[in-house]
DNA sequence: CGCGTTCTTGACTCCTATCAAGGAACGTGG
DNA sequence: CCACGTTCCTTGATAGGAGTCAAGAACGCG
């Protein structure tokens, strides 16, 4: 457990080294690089380690102890988890800034595994730089947890955002699942794979697909197939233009579209009113 | 409507009072129970408040500002929302000693409305119970938070506990409704109930279905009519009885049986392997 | 070039939604 | 007590979306 943090990178293991949250790139969208920053430099916890990941090599292993949050600095991660009856199910793609790891907080372990799409890297983030008090005072009243943008020293606020935003994302997944045809499900799927790759820095309208097709579907719960046969429909339809795994919206009206018309499609089951 | 009651409940308006931790049936399990008893008595936060409500009302309503999770004290309740469309999406039914109101915390206002089924009543806890300090230390250190079973005075851990349940919860939905076959959605449904019938203190044989079979049936995604069928299917196959809304469960063994083996039934997609 | 992996396309089947109608329970008013 | 409308539920017939089976194309790699 070496801490020699900030500016100097110690090495660990093979693998991790301390984190410079200073001159982390994404240490305007991660929770860790604030609370990092006024924090004494010697102090035991909130060390936050950095990690390179090997393309379909996993960061976390479904079983494993829970060690902390992860970040990812760069890359792109799936993560899944595979049921009593050997059944996988993939629970999420992850981008750069974007967290990971919420699902080992309550057991103890992380249900899920997650693995690199290709080379990339994270940071862990202990769970210690979310609950522990810092230098100053720590404790929060409900004014700080109400109102996320005051700058107060809650520290606990990141860790109930992260969650909640989860919360939110599983919701809306249920929503697509429950109620949503195929074509309208995979219109919300690329919608928020461009919206993501925006909050990344990315160019939104050019998304580099990093997943396989095979991937995708057990995503979206759909078979492979059909999700191929979506590609072209919406090719053929000009909204889209994909090649292997580039691909370019060309219609982004057209593509919101997709979201309101039901085209036949799955249930309307009981409308409100 | 009286409030009069155990040692001296204060008059807040028509409808609240406050409630009393010691006296009340779910303090057990009631995460606010616990930590309402080591406060100051005059402490201004941390009141719970008890109110009655009627068969369909709303206890609370989506859009309304947060201002803390409930408990269910009595009877049963479900909650939903409606999206952009119109479209409604029942999200879940709450049992008494469960906790609702969690998806108001990032927000700041609920996500959800949630009403009555029958009549019955609930306890509203403010977030501040688990966020303020308490009289003594307030402060957490992580092995508080990952050792649910140590008795220290960690007073965030009930409300992590509860999100990641609820995350927990959803997740499981989220699976239920991407990879499983109306028939085994039900059975698990069925199985759920029941098993929260016990949680509560109920026979876990008997279910007293409080909810219409429109209820069921948006909350599983399926249409009416399939629910419908599948009562008397399960019924037919001697699984169940059902009478009305009254359900009992003749054979646990052969429900949960309908789990594991695939009628037919929907997606394999990709196996582990 | 052969071979495996990934993806596309086509033909067919089946689960479940939809449409349609009939029963059963409940409340209200005569 | 019975007619009555309303709501809730069941049952049947039909149709369509998406899964499954099967084969072929496109790419990457040794």
């Amino acid at each position: 457990m070496n801490c020699r943090a900030h500016n100097v990178f110690t090495i660990r293991d093979a693998q991790e080294y301390a984190g410079n949250c200073q001159s982390c790139m994404k240490k305007t969208q991660c929770p860790a690089a604030a609370l990092v920053a006024n924090q004494q430099p010697d102090a035991a916890f909130g060390t936050v380690l950095h990690r390179t990941i090997q393309p379909g090599k996993p960061v976390v292993s479904a079983g494993e102890r829970f060690d902390g949050l992860y970040m990812v600095r760069s890359g792109f991660f799936k993560s899944y988890f595979i049921d009593a009856d050997g059944v996988m199910q993939v629970t999420g793609f992850h981008f750069p800034g974007e967290i990971f790891g919420t699902d080992g907080i309550e057991g103890g372990t992380y249900s899920d595994t997650v693995e690199a799409l290709d080379t990339g890297s994270v940071c862990k983030i202990p769970l210690s730089l979310f609950t522990d008090a810092p230098g100053r005072s720590g404790t929060l009243s409900s004014a700080d947890l109400l109102r996320p943008g005051h700058q107060r020293e809650s520290r606990m606020l990141p860790l109930l955002t992260i969650m909640s935003r989860t919360l939110a994302r599983d919701r809306s997944m249920i929503f697509a699942l429950g109620k949503m045809c195929a074509r309208r499900r995979f219109a919300t799927f690329l919608l928020d794979l461009s919206a993501r790759m925006a909050q990344s820095g990315y160019d939104s309208n050019e998304l580099r697909l990093c997943m396989s097709r095979t991937d995708i579907s057990n995503y979206l719960c759909l078979a492979l197939e059909t999700v191929s046969r979506l590609f072209t429909q919406l090719h053929t339809m000009g909204i889209i233009a994909v090649e292997r795994r580039n691909l370019k919206i060309l219609d982004l009206a057209g593509l919101q579209a997709l979201l309101h018309d039901e085209p036949g499609g799955k249930p309307l089951l009981a409308k409100a009113g």
